[in-house]
DNA sequence: TGACAATGTTTGCCTAGGCAATTAATATGG
DNA sequence: CCATATTAATTGCCTAGGCAAACATTGTCA
């Protein structure tokens, strides 16, 4: 085995500063971004936590409450609850499926697609208002380090403390 | 005017793919380092919510509600109840202040202050398991192109229509 | 077929955060 | 000095997510 590198050593607790590490700036980052986009789409009432399981209907990738609570890396209770509010704005309807009796599909209203419609423009908006000033090759390198990182939380889920 | 730099137009609205974004990778970034943190902090009894504002005591920036409030981006309401649950679980205690009686100020408990001293531990054993393989320079990279980003973002809270 | 496992959905109980109203204490300006 | 503004803390009402239990339905396998 040991085909992983081994953790970095770039914090240290003696010497260790909140403001500068990575996990504060990415917190403050999607702080600011989840922020701008609640404010832009206000006016469709879709919060924060709706317009992604909205957009997910929209593009038809899920269509019940299990695989829209897969997707979304949300619990199946909470989904059942968002869908609860959604549908009370008039943005959703469920119906129970035919085929498979335990399952509920869900379907956007008019007033959801017109929503979700929305989506894809604000998220590229906000997004290119926060990477103002990069040029395309730092654009790319820092996707690529935020892959790696990624891919180190996928690779050690827990291993952290084998040194 | 027109000092700062013309949003990026990395993203567009007729290709947009979530799976690709800055905003969502980092949330699955956050998403899983919050759950390490969480899990090597679990024998303390402490929360992902709660350590923030404990460390801010035990370091000593933060000894009032509001002023926790304040350096922890949440509302004074919420701090209150946080506050409850941490003296409820005998990690900190309240005083009202003798100086100025609106106040109180929040002391911790020896069960506080040992599970405050994890903290910075945990904190680095997980972004540093995150960040295994980078080097030096990328790491600097990283962390430069996190303070750009959140530099936009301070700078045009709101502008993003402007174009 | 009939017991058992797996899946889908919902609900209850918990932590958690935002917003607004309330109350008490302090600061400020006339 | 007094009215007014400001600040601190709390509380109620809302959205929101995790975990576990309950229930119905479907799949599996002997």
């Amino acid at each position: 085995m040991q085909t992983t590198p081994p953790p970095a050593a770039f914090y240290c607790p003696q010497s260790y500063a909140p403001e500068d590490s990575m996990g504060y700036l990415m917190r403050q980052i999607l702080g600011t971004v989840a922020h701008e986009v609640e404010r832009q789409l206000a006016h469709t009432e879709l919060t924060n936590a709706q317009w992604i399981p909205l957009y997910k209907l929209y593009v038809g990738s899920a269509t019940t409450v299990a695989e829209l609570a897969r997707q979304s890396n949300l619990d199946a209770g909470a989904m059942t609850r968002l869908l609860d509010r959604m549908e009370s704005k008039k943005l959703c309807k469920r119906t129970r499926s035919e085929e498979d009796r335990r399952v509920v599909n869900i379907t956007l209203t008019d007033a959801g697609r017109q929503a979700a419609q929305e989506i894809p423009e604000v998220l590229s908006r906000v997004q290119n208002a926060h990477l103002a000033g990069f040029t395309v090759e730092e654009f790319e390198a820092l996707k690529g380090y935020l892959r790696r990182i990624l891919n180190n939380a996928k690779q050690a889920p827990g291993d952290t403390n084998a040194v």
